[in-house]
DNA sequence: GTCTATAATATGATAGAC
DNA sequence: GTCTATCATATTATAGAC
């Protein structure tokens, strides 16, 4: 992942008084990059995750690029649109790695999402400021629909994972809910180690601790359904 | 809360080339404002909850306390003690609201733990973008110390509901690790809820809910550690 | 498509009057 | 202690050359 997949008509500023396409030309040769928008996003994630969404500058990003500031307006509508385009990228990024650990989890529900916990930590601590982007930043309405749908994928994966660990015929409001939860403190647990004052060192072991968190919320959720 | 309680000697700028005093002189009247200190990082503050981190600025909250943009360099060496001074007066107010969550709760341990996780919540959807500076902000080193200090007291209020939550003789390490995740969730939960796509119109029934996960994490992990 | 150059703005921070 | 005035810097975004 975190290739161009991500741009789209949304996120893509029109050419010259047409209105969207529905299909990007295919780039012709002859200019300094092969991809550039792809190039951007890659930076700017990169830019994301060292100085967090305070540091982050449409300059910067263009700098690291190696292009002028300018040369990203004509590929992102305005700094936003950049903004969004990574936030996208890193849901798409997070999203398959979640699912990957899941399916190496073995046939387990209760181990197959609590590895997500586990993912989850691991990845934050390798993405560290760059992960709250998607949680903390109110992206513009033209911009909002592009991670919204990322944002949907992201949690459908998580859905069928709870939907396997939760007692069959458990309302889907119900599972909805329970993923709200786990993603939430799976979030914040891994927020707090990269924030925190604890030295992320040992990252196999923070993410054993995730892990175990989740198969605890998960137990004590099945042990009071009970009764 | 939210006093003047919070500026001390890291925080406030040493007067004209005397090193820094052990007390504040009281203030002499005939001034603008009796406490213009008190009032920029109450503002900050708001200012923070309003437009998170990004949206700071001196300039701004100057504005807002109706003093000119240089005005609070009087008070604060720089921006960033400013911010410093703001998260401080945001943590020692959040460790009042949950120790008096707790103590409302009644006798129940379990309860009493519970209850900070409603509180948290709560607090959370009133002070939305502000809270997140707490964990996401790299202080400069003078004014590192300063929210650290809040920060351990913060965590103190919650490890001895914890300890007696928890099985007694329960080692302070395991004790420790167990309010790390209690917090977590907390924080991941009420950051999805302000900034995800949940309205925040019901607020008693989030924090109804988050003290419920924390329970279910409780329960789940007294189950562990029985078998 | 990318560059150079530039405008408009906001910001952090300081100097000196009162 | 606060104000006015000011500077240096960084940023978003555009215009026009190539």
């Amino acid at each position: 992942m975190l290739d161009g997949s991500y741009i789209n008509e949304t996120t893509l500023r029109p050419p010259r008084g047409e209105s969207f396409p529905v299909s990007r030309p295919t780039p012709r040769r002859g200019y300094h990059h092969g991809d550039l928008p792809a190039v951007l996003v890659r930076e700017g994630v990169a830019l994301l995750a060292e100085t967090g969404v305070a540091g982050f500058s449409v300059a910067k990003v263009a700098a690291r690029a190696g292009v002028s500031s300018a040369a990203p307006y004509r590929h992102f509508a305005d700094r936003d649109a950049l903004l969004a385009a990574c936030a996208a990228a890193i849901l798409a990024d997070l999203t398959g790695v979640l699912a990957r650990a899941a399916e190496q989890a073995g046939p387990d529900p209760v181990e197959r999402l609590a590895a997500t916990a586990g993912a989850y930590a691991r990845y934050v601590l390798g993405h560290r400021a760059g992960i709250d982007l998607i949680y903390s930043h109110d992206f513009g309405a033209p911009y909002r629909e592009t991670v919204h749908e990322r944002s949907r994928r992201f949690m459908d994966v998580l859905m069928a994972l709870a939907a396997d660990a939760l007692p069959a015929g458990t309302p889907w409001a119900d599972v909805a809910e329970f993923v709200y939860v786990h993603v939430s403190a799976a979030h914040g647990y891994a927020m707090l180690l990269v924030n925190g004052t604890r030295p992320p060192q040992d990252v196999e072991a923070h993410a054993a601790r995730a892990a175990a968190a989740a198969r605890d919320h998960l137990t004590g959720h099945l042990a009071r359904l009970r009764g």
